[in-house]
DNA sequence: GGCTGGCTGCGTATGACATACGCTGAGCGT
DNA sequence: ACGCTCAGCGTATGTCATACGCAGCCAGCC
């Protein structure tokens, strides 16, 4: 065994790691992985996820189609890079803060930015696995650490930043959706979200239109900032923690006393 | 103007909700909408979401690929109509029951249910638009008379109501991912998540390292009963609740009164 | 009773896509 | 100078959604 490798570690993950090696036998290479996933990246960020095809990543590269296979098993394995290269560096937040709740909030809201400049982020991960790559492992640990002055069990911080980490991933999904794309037209003067359910709404659902009469649906036409409180957002992320905070002072106040 | 249609509708909408009259010209048809619905949705239940295809699903009602284009406009709106039809009928709650809390974490268990009979939901769901059929809608409604008790501004209840959605949505999603596809095997004998996380995570994720030492995804692999509130999906869902009681609470105890 | 027109089912064709396979030539180590 | 290894790539294959147009059926009408 060479190190602390027990058994065979996928490929994917020895490069994600960068545990492998360069060969140095055949000839330069005129592409690099990076330029691969910063390539797919923007594609995906301007185009939309279905936009990325490899015969279309590697004529924005000026390469072969097949060339991308040199680099990267398959469209799975790209996408995996793509996971670990979009989040950019976790925000920095110290092992132990003193307020939990407002370093909980700003990665929320840092992380919300994250997938509003990477939609695409939420359609890949959903038909995949959790992560396991360094990128989005930061990111975890990242929000563990905001809990790391509590007097919470390390398991129980893992599912409120877990519960975090859906909302904030729902929260984004819906509001990054495109409303009028249902039937399949890109009509400019086609009806709203709000329009078209105010016109399907009958006295079947008289909670939804009693909501719908309140306006729930105007804010996502306006894209309000994510940080005021009195937003959808920053509304549920408030309960969120105000559910949190009642475990939190209920678990004891000084979690270093251990 | 024929009702209460304003514009032009459209036709997903007017089949969705009913509105479409059969022509009754050419000869009877030998497959119908349920049909084909139905058998979609079977197959995307046993067999995943990838292995649904046009020619596929024709195979399975043994018809040709191309006869299934008179009944569905394309692959988008037979998407739709499963989204429609795949929840089933929403939970019964009463427009103002006494214990919403109760009634609110009833509707997010069977929702639960939903999403673990058919995980292809959450997949169909996140390359679309928000719900804009009687099924989904349906389920919208039942959860916001949860709260029909409470003070909150029909807005807020929404929020709320998201809020649990998009918990019970990414609860599903992880704890039904294959954690072991990641390198694209499907070795039985794969390394479980858990283990190739210990193997790969080292001194730059000393939060990651305290969690899973604490037994973090041992869950994941025993599948637990999710009404159980030590379990992990319980214990998210009340925190939840725990900080929607704070601000119903505050609101004032009686909503009647208006 | 025969016609007609719209509607259902379907055969064929097209173009996008991921990717297997094998060739070519470059450069490093010997 | 030689050979091994590896990067780039041309071609081929199989899958997929779907456009287009034909053929038969059947309700309504003359």
């Amino acid at each position: 065994m060479s190190e602390k490798t027990g058994g065979e570690l996928p490929r994917t993950l020895e490069v994600l790691w960068g545990r492998s090696e360069r060969r140095a036998r055949g000839p330069a290479q005129a592409l690099s992985l990076d330029r691969i996933v910063t390539t797919a990246i923007a594609i995906a960020d301007t185009e939309g996820l279905a936009a990325l095809s490899m015969a279309r990543l590697a004529e924005r590269l000026g390469c072969a189609t097949m060339s991308l296979y040199r680099h990267v098993a398959n469209k799975h394995e790209l996408w995996t890079f793509m996971l670990d290269a979009a989040p950019g560096p976790a925000p920095e937040i110290s092992p132990t803060p003193a307020d939990w709740r407002a370093e909980l909030r700003r990665w929320a809201v840092e992380l919300t930015g994250v997938y509003r400049r990477h939609p695409w982020i939420l359609q890949v991960t959903t038909a995949g696995t959790p992560p396991l790559d360094p990128g989005q492992l930061a990111w975890l640990d990242a929000g563990l650490r905001a809990l790391g002055g509590t007097a919470l069990r390390p398991r129980e911080k893992m599912s409120v930043l877990l519960l975090v980490l859906h909302y904030v991933r729902g929260d984004t999904q819906l509001s990054t959706s495109d409303p009028g794309a249902a039937p399949g037209q890109d009509d400019p003067a086609a009806p709203s979200y709000g329009e078209l359910l105010a016109r399907l709404i009958d006295e079947r659902f008289p909670a939804l239109a009693e909501a719908l009469n309140d306006g729930v649906f105007d804010e996502y036409d306006t894209e309000g900032p994510v940080e005021d409180p009195a937003s959808h957002f920053g509304f549920g992320l408030d309960r969120i923690l105000d559910g949190v905070e009642k475990l939190v002072r209920e678990r004891g106040p000084h979690p270093a006393a251990s």
